[in-house]
RNA sequence: GCACUCGUAGCUCAGUUGGAUAGAGCGUCUGACUUCGAAUCAGAAGGUCGCAGGUUCGAGCCCUGCCGGGUGCACCA
C-alpha cells in the first residue's frame, strides 16, 4: 500500500530563505543543497553550467524521494559545448557518487532513461522534521506588496461572486505573509459611481425619502433584513423604474436624467444629495465589511473615490501624463477634442481604432484615467497623498483606516508598494492592461510588471441553482451552460444568505456528533465549519475557471471540501488530547536521540521501511512540501494550488490514521515514530489551513 | 472581425519551465464502525486529454490550422 503521491510538486529557488538559520534545515534547503552539489559536479566533470535545475517527486515512492531529470538537460548542453554525444544514463552514473556523500542521503539510483533518484535517510529526516520549526521572519524594511480586493460598489449586499474576489484576495494576502512578505490590503470604495447614484435615485424618487427618513428606516430594520439587503431590492426596483417597468426595455431618457443629476451632485460634493449618498454608501460598506468579517477577511485601508476626486489625484496624473507625452490631444478625426492614449501594437483597420480615450471631449475623465491616477498613488509615484481616519477598531488590535479629504493629524504610511496586485475579474483585463501600460509610460523605471492584474473568472449560476432560487429563465437562458449573476437584476446568491445556510447545515451535524457541547460552542464550531466549506469551495477552482454555482456542491461537507481537511486536523488534536503529556514527551525524547544512538536509528529506520513504513514516510515528505507550495503559490498567484495540497495532505493523513493505532501501539519505538509523525502533520496541516483562512475547532 | 480564455472519466474539476503507468471529488457498484470519532477508510467500473497536422529521444502541456463554448473590444462606470 502506497500513500498518496498524486500531489506532485516542483521547487523553485528562493534566495530569501537560504540565508536564514543555517542550523534549522527544511526540505527546501535540503533540495537546494543537492542542486548545488549537482551544479558543481556538472561544472567539474563536464565543464558545463546548468541554468535551470528542476527537482521532481517521482511518480511512485519506491522510485525514491526526489528525482533529478538533469541528465537530459546535460546531454544537450554537453553536445552544444563539445559536439560530443553522451548517453543521459552514463551522465547520471557519473554524478551519482557526488550525491551519495551527503549525510541525509542514504542512496542514489539511476532509473529510466537517466533520472537520478535520491533516497533519503528516513530516520535522520524524521528527527530533522520533528525538531524545532523555523518561523517566518518579519522583515519590516522589506518592500511592500499591495493587494486590492473586494472593492464592491457600496450600493447593495455582497453576493457570492464578490465573495470569490474577497476570498481569493485574502488568501493570496495570507500566502504572501506566510512567504515573509510585507503586505498592505486595500478595498476600493467607489462611492461616487453610477451604482451608488442609482440607489440614491431610488431613495429620492421611488421612496421619496430624505436623509433623516433613511436613517430612521435603517434603525428600524432587523438583522434578518439589514440595510444592504434593503438596498439590494431597491436597486433592482430602480433598474425597472429606469425602463418604465419593463426589464428588457430601453432606458427612459427623463429618468436617466435623474441619475445624471445625482451623479453630478456626488462628484461635486458638499451638498445634500452627496451627504445622503455618503450615508448610504458608508452603511453599505459597513454591512459588506461585516459580511467579510464573518469569513475572516480584513483590510488595512478603505480608499474612497470621493477623496481621489476631491484631493485632485486625477489633475496631478493628467499633468504627469501630458509631461511624459503619454497622452495626446486629438484635433481631428472622430476623437477630436479628446485626450487619448495611443496604441500602436494593435492592428486595427482604422488608423486610431485602438486608441484609448482618457479625457472626453466634454473634458470629463474616463474610469481608466482615474484608475491610472489611483494606481500611481498605490505605487508611490503620484506625489500626492490622502488624509486618513480610523474606520474601525478591532478587539485584537487591528485597525481599519479610511481615506478622507479634510487634513488630519493622523497620517500613517499607506501606499508606495513595489508591486500592486489588483484582484479584479477577468472581464476587466483590457482596461487593466491599459492602466498598467499607462503607469509604465509615466514611470518607465517601474515598468508594467509592477502592476499585476490578479484576474479570475466569474461565479455564475447553474440553471439548477436558478430554479432553486425560484428565478424564471427565458428559453435562451435555459440553453446556456450558466447564467451570469447581475446586481442590477437582483439575480444572485447573497453572501450572508449562503453563510447562514452553511451554518445551519453545519449546526445540524455538530449537534448530531457533539450533543454535550454548550450552545455557544456548537454555534462557534458550526461557524468554523461553514467558513471552511465556503472558502475551500471558492479556492479549489483555479482562477480562470468559471464557477457554475451549485448549491449541493457548495453545501457539501464530504469529499474534497474544507470540512474534510478540518476534520483531519481535528483528529490530530484529539489524539494529543488523549495521549497525555508524558507519553508525548517520551516520544519527543526518543526521536531526538535518533541521531546520536545508532541502534535506535536502525529501529526507527525499520519502522519507516517496507510498505507500511513507506506509506508513513510518504506522508511525512508530503507534509514538508508546504514551504515550497507556498512559494509556488506566491509566484504563480494561484491559491488553488495550496487548497489542492492541503486536501492531499489531509487525505494522506486520514489514511495513515486509519491504518495505524497510535495510542494503543505497544512498541515504544513504533509509537514514538507514529506520535512524531502525527505531530508534524498537525503543525503542517493547521498552518496550511490557516493560510486558507480556515480555523481548526477543538471538536466538530 | 480582432484579442483573451476554456475544451481532460457520466458530472464538477486538478494536472507547474515538455518527462516515468493522465489524477481527484461527486455519482454508480462492493466492502469496513465491541471507533485514537464513519464529516472516515479500502476496492471496482469509468479516458481516442475537442479534431487534424507539426516540432522533439519524449506532447494533456509547445507550434499551425480547424471545430465548439465563454469573455472583452464605447467620448458606460
Amino acid at each position: 500500500m502506497v500513500a498518496d503521491r498524486s500531489y506532485r510538486s516542483y521547487t523553485t529557488y528562493r534566495p530569501y530563505t537560504a540565508i536564514l538559520c543555517p542550523f534549522l534545515m527544511t526540505l527546501t534547503d535540503l533540495q537546494q543543497k543537492l542542486r548545488d552539489r549537482i551544479r558543481s559536479a556538472a561544472r567539474e566533470t563536464f565543464g558545463v553550467e546548468v541554468q535551470q535545475l528542476s527537482v521532481e517527486a517521482p511518480p511512485r515512492a519506491e522510485l525514491g524521494d526526489l528525482a533529478f531529470p538533469v541528465s537530459f538537460e546535460l546531454a544537450k548542453l554537453i553536445k552544444q559545448a563539445t559536439g560530443e554525444k553522451q548517453n543521459p544514463r552514463a551522465i547520471a552514473e557519473r554524478l551519482k557518487s557526488q550525491l551519495e556523500d551527503i549525510d541525509e542521503v542514504s542512496r542514489v539510483e539511476i532509473a529510466g532513461a537517466g533520472y537520478i533518484n535520491v533516497f533519503f535517510d528516513r530516520a535522520r529526516l524524521l528527527n530533522l522534521f520533528a525538531g524545532p520549526t523555523r518561523s517566518v521572519p518579519k522583515q519590516l524594511d522589506q518592500p511592500k506588496q499591495m493587494v486590492e480586493h473586494t472593492s464592491i460598489n457600496p450600493n447593495k449586499a455582497a453576493h457570492i461572486g464578490h465573495v470569490r474576489n474577497a476570498v481569493l484576495g485574502d488568501t493570496f494576502v495570507r500566502i504572501l505573509k506566510a512567504a515573509g512578505d510585507r503586505v498592505e490590503v486595500q478595498n476600493y470604495i467607489d462611492n461616487t459611481g453610477v451604482q451608488v447614484a442609482d440607489v440614491v435615485v431610488g431613495f429620492l424618487h421611488l421612496e421619496q425619502m430624505d436623509l433623516n427618513q433613511i436613517k430612521a428606516l435603517d434603525a428600524s430594520l432587523n438583522k434578518d433584513y439589514p440595510f444592504d439587503y434593503y438596498c439590494w431590492d431597491l436597486y433592482t426596483r430602480v433598474g425597472l423604474f429606469y425602463r418604465d417597468g419593463n426589464a428588457g426595455g430601453d432606458m427612459n431618457p427623463e429618468k436617466v436624467k435623474l441619475r445624471n443629476d445625482v451623479l453630478h451632485a456626488l462628484e461635486e460634493g458638499g451638498n445634500e444629495i452627496a451627504e445622503l449618498a455618503d450615508y448610504v454608501a458608508t452603511r453599505n460598506v459597513e454591512c459588506i465589511i461585516d459580511t467579510m468579517e464573518r469569513l475572516g477577511i480584513r483590510y488595512d485601508l478603505l480608499a474612497r473615490e470621493s477623496d481621489i476626486l476631491h484631493l485632485h489625484f486625477w489633475e496631478r496624473a493628467f499633468q504627469l501624463m501630458k509631461d511624459k507625452g503619454v497622452i495626446r490631444y486629438e484635433t481631428a478625426g472622430r476623437h477630436a477634442g479628446c485626450w487619448v492614449m495611443p496604441f500602436e501594437s494593435h492592428t486595427g483597420t482604422d488608423e486610431h481604432e485602438s486608441d484609448k480615450i482618457i479625457v472626453r471631449s466634454n473634458r470629463t475623465v474616463t474610469y481608466t484615467g482615474k484608475d491610472i491616477a489611483y494606481q500611481l498613488w498605490k505605487l508611490g509615484k503620484l506625489g500626492l497623498d490622502f488624509n486618513y481616519k480610523v474606520f474601525r477598531d478591532y478587539p485584537d488590535g487591528h485597525v481599519l483606516w479610511v481615506t478622507k479629504t479634510e487634513p488630519g493629524t493622523e497620517r500613517p504610511q499607506f501606499g508606495g508598494g513595489v508591486t500592486v496586485y489588483n484582484v479584479i475579474d477577468s472581464r476587466q483585463s483590457y482596461p487593466q492592461e491599459i492602466v498598467a501600460r499607462g503607469v509604465a509610460a509615466v514611470v518607465p523605471e517601474i515598468g508594467e510588471d509592477a502592476s499585476v492584474h490578479f484576474s479570475y473568472e466569474m461565479v455564475a449560476l447553474s440553471p439548477a441553482a436558478c430554479e432553486e432560487l425560484g428565478i424564471e429563465l427565458s428559453d435562451e437562458d435555459r440553453s446556456r451552460p450558466y447564467i451570469e449573476m447581475s446586481g442590477r437584476k437582483g439575480l444572485g446568491v447573497k453572501a450572508d444568505d449562503l453563510i447562514n445556510q452553511l451554518e445551519a447545515g453545519a449546526l445540524t451535524e455538530v449537534e448530531k456528533r457533539n450533543p454535550d457541547l454548550s450552545e455557544n460552542d456548537k454555534k462557534a464550531t458550526a461557524h468554523e465549519v461553514a467558513v471552511a466549506a465556503l472558502r475551500y469551495f471558492l479556492l479549489k477552482f483555479t482562477r480562470n475557471t468559471v464557477i457554475a454555482f451549485d448549491f449541493k456542491e457548495a453545501l457539501s461537507f464530504e469529499g474534497e471540501t474544507g470540512p474534510y481537511c478540518q476534520y483531519a486536523a481535528v483528529r490530530t488534536n484529539s489524539i494529543f488530547r488523549k495521549l497525555g503529556n508524558e507519553t508525548v514527551a517520551a516520544a519527543d525524547a526518543l526521536i531526538e536521540q535518533v541521531v546520536s544512538d545508532g541502534a535506535l536509528q536502525a529501529r526507527v529506520a525499520e519502522v519507516l521501511s517496507g510498505d507500511s513504513g513507506t506509506e508513513i514516510w510518504s506522508l511525512l515528505m508530503l507534509s514538508q512540501q508546504l514551504e515550497e507550495v507556498i512559494a509556488q503559490c506566491r509566484n504563480s498567484a494561484e491559491p488553488a494550488n495550496l487548497a489542492k495540497y492541503t486536501f492531499a495532505l489531509a487525505r494522506s493523513f486520514s489514511r495513515f490514521y486509519h491504518d495505524h493505532r497510535i495510542i494503543t501501539e505497544e512498541d515504544e519505538v513504533r509509537r514514538g515514530v507514529l506520535i512524531a509523525v502525527t505531530k508534524v502533520i498537525r503543525t503542517q496541516l493547521t498552518n496550511a489551513l490557516a493560510i486558507l483562512g480556515i480555523n481548526v475547532p477543538e471538536q466538530m
